[in-house]
DNA sequence: TCTTGACCTTCCAATCATTGGAAGGCGTAA
DNA sequence: TTACGCCTTCCAATGATTGGAAGGTCAAGA
């Protein structure tokens, strides 16, 4: 198949995987006589895993990795789970740091009233 | 001051300042014979003042319109607040997503042995 | 056969915020 | 005068994606 209809079946655009090949993230494709790009039902597959660790935050290096043990039929599972588990930690440590954020905002909002005056403890300390 | 001394008082890179000139996210500076910017202690606070609003997580879209709140002694402490809120609500959002995917990450990592073994849930989950 | 339109190709640029380097000018102390 | 630290501008990279431009290919309809 084109790429367009592997877009489609994937749920991936056509440009991304483009992209996706150029950075090293999927393998150069095979190329019809005219040029156009050949795909398989394997990519397809291929392309929403990427996908579905894309909406799992991992990093395209992460996924490169992911990628490899997935293709890999001699992986060790841990190896997997070590993944999993580091991108948890990583997960967890940013909603902490963004909890805190909000928290202080929270704090801060709480103390200006919002009305037509210039007053606004939320610039004071701001300035701090 | 030189830039280097404001980077020094402010906590913020000299090259950055520079960057935020470029930007417009704060004035251009007044220079001197030989063309070195010249700033103030006023700077110094701005300077800082942004420092906080990027640690607090603004885009420098919201932190341009804060440093003109900040600078606008006519301005409504309700234009603040707002920003302030709005601010908030997209971070709670932020959070509970990726809340999500950890809740996520987690089952599947649970279902994983983890072991020398090829056989991983994670990765079948992955590429559905 | 010609044309239309959908699809494909590559390349270059923008996004956001920051950092890095290169190449060169300025200022001061030894 | 030389040396060194600070300053200048410009160009490029990061990470992931999206956009456009300019052009080639393919199948269907007139």
């Amino acid at each position: 198949m084109n790429i367009g209809e592997l877009a489609k079946s994937s749920g991936v655009n056509a440009k991304l995987i483009r992209h996706y090949e150029s950075i090293g993230l999927i393998a150069k494709a095979a190329r019809s006589e005219s040029g156009y790009r050949q795909y398989s039902d394997t990519d397809v597959h291929m392309l929403r895993f990427v996908k579905r660790c894309r909406s799992l935050g991992f990093s395209m290096k992460e996924i490169k990795k992911l990628i490899s043990l997935w293709k890999n039929q001699a992986r060790a599972s841990s190896e997997v789970k070590n993944l999993a588990q580091a991108h948890i930690t990583q997960l967890e440590e940013k909603i902490i740091e963004l909890q805190a954020v909000v928290d202080t905002l929270k704090t801060l909002a709480k103390s200006c009233r919002g009305n037509n005056r210039p007053d606004c403890p939320i610039l004071e300390d701001l300035q701090k």
